[in-house]
DNA sequence: CAGAAGTCTGACCGATCGGTCAGGCTCTGA
DNA sequence: TCAGAGCCTGACCGATCGGTCAGACTTCTG
């Protein structure tokens, strides 16, 4: 059987999606995707350079996105960066949820390979600006517990439509974040060991 | 060279902790273990009956304690729940920094083992409770944000103390948790469509 | 109609995985 | 002294992995 470039194509692609987001990048063989898409294996590898090409293609339009929003970020500080990191993170978790659950737990391995050698990087300044480029533990762990917590969280919301769960994640955010602009949000702390 | 037994178990343990928090349970091969720890693989496999049966005794003080804070758990409700939640969580998760770590992302897979099959169900009881068992898509959203991202990130911030990362996690987890006891926290959000 | 281009496949490759097994080694106690 | 228990290993196994390759088939084009 022989179908239109782009068909076959486009249907290894979306298998590909699907069993990434149940077994992850590794889990997942090239045989498991031939068999959902009903070629060779051989196929795969025609329409594909390889199996990291494959998760390449996948990923690059919420790498674009997250390209943009690291954009947008630089100048900004304090608050404003905070604010629009928040709005441009959940808004992306929400929009490649599968996506984003893909790379779940295997960004180590991955962030090695050479087409996402630079995500890290994004990240991190993502990161630095949720946290308002403060250096404050405090603002740091929020952070990234949070980018964290939404990234392993946006894919098990499968039942939540998407305005919901931006609304919802948003006010988590601004809710959860430290503020940096205020000099320091009254600690209700039990006690500070400033070691 | 022969050691005494419980010498080599221990080291293997030791190896397996390091190389899973590095690489992953499945990205660790029993070969990489019994490399670092200077020995062969077979040795690995006579202290231990297989790979699985290495992760269950590396997670079991964790998850001793994670069953004991489930057992806390039973009967609160509300604020009072969320509070037991956060504690308890949070001082799991510093204190079981590296064990946590070794889980990131694999959850899925690992958890259909027998060894685990039953931790999906105590981890949901607790993102419940953290939500103060509350079903608002809002409380459960920000209870699974905040136990996601604390796992994932807590492995991170090798460079803190236990006590300010923990301190720093309490408040983090009760600022962000949503209110169950007051009756609604003043919604702001843009709109609601309750489909 | 000839042949170039594009699509697809079965057979095969080397590497690595978790796991097994027979046997060698050292130490201990009768 | 010697048998047995405990510890350890090299050699090996079947399965699976990502990837290669020659060739068959269809479609397009001059």
């Amino acid at each position: 059987m022989v179908r239109a470039v782009s068909e076959t194509h486009g249907e290894i692609l979306a298998a590909a999606a699907r069993q990434f987001t149940v077994s992850g990048y590794r889990g997942t063989s090239l045989q498991d995707i031939a068999r959902e898409v009903g070629c060779s294996k051989a196929t795969v590898l025609y329409h594909f350079a390889n199996k990291e090409a494959l998760l390449a293609e996948l990923m690059a339009p919420a790498i674009g996105v997250l390209r943009d929003l690291d954009d947008r970020l630089t100048g900004l500080t304090g608050s404003a960066a905070q604010e629009v990191a928040a709005q441009g993170f959940v808004d992306l978790a929400v929009r490649f949820r599968r996506e984003i659950a893909v790379l779940r737990g295997e960004f180590p391995e991955l962030l090695c390979q050479p087409a996402f050698a630079h995500i890290q990087q994004i990240s991190d300044r993502l990161r630095d600006a949720l946290a308002g480029h403060s250096d404050r533990p405090g603002a740091r762990i929020a952070a990234l517990v949070l980018l964290a917590g939404i990234s392993e969280a946006c894919g098990e919301f499968t039942d939540i439509p998407d305005d919901e769960l931006r609304a919802a994640l948003l006010t988590l955010v601004r809710r959860a974040v430290e503020p940096v602009d205020a000099p320091l949000p009254q600690p209700p702390t039990t006690e500070d060991k400033d070691s």
